[in-house]
DNA sequence: GTGTAATTTTGATAGTTATCGAAATATAGA
DNA sequence: TCTATATTTCGATAACTATCAAAATTACAC
């Protein structure tokens, strides 16, 4: 077990923005069934905090390997990474 | 979706040493299965830090309410709250 | 090219926290 | 009661981080 890989990603996830950001990306992308698109830019609007911040926060999300993103023409597209989600599952303990 | 009591959960096991603390408490629990007990002190012997400091690393992830702690003679005695890490896995999405 | 919009970078600040040493508290046993 | 052990509390410090404003960058549309 990779402590400090998991623990980064629990961080990744300990700020109610990032949680937040992290399910609104999530919740996005299941409703685009085609595209798998999920802008920044439409996201960014439902929070209170600035693009700063948001981006700071992507990158956080990213550097753990919760999600991906790609630039396309001046936006930003992010999408979860399946694989990292479907290993957390097996991380808590089945008492 | 409770967001500020997932972020807070996350933010427990967010630190390395204490979602080591955490899985150390499940392992033991698991492997006394008649008693469940798990002795803090023991596991306290296995790590490189302070007592103070797994003093404040329980608090915190008894705080997030992913242990309860019972104190049985001068001994401390540490259980996995089952139901949260149930609840736990539903968060997740399931893209 | 000019202007506009999306995002990132930089620099600064305020708030949080992991850790420790020392002292305090609690309990069991002699 | 005295002692040893387990744990907690307190106070301090160093490190980290969320946030913002301002400036820089990038890309599109005209």
């Amino acid at each position: 077990m990779d402590i400090k890989k998991y623990s980064k990603i629990m961080k990744a996830l300990s700020h109610p923005h990032r949680l937040e950001l992290f399910l609104e990306i999530a919740k996005c992308q299941k409703k685009d069934y085609e595209e798998r698109n999920c802008l920044i830019s439409e996201i960014t609007k439902c929070f209170k905090i600035g693009a700063p911040t948001i981006s700071h926060h992507l990158k956080e999300l990213e550097n753990a390997g919760l999600i991906t993103t790609e630039k396309k023409g001046k936006f930003l597209v992010a999408k979860i990474n399946i694989e990292v989600i479907k290993e957390l599952g097996a991380i808590f303990p089945q008492v």
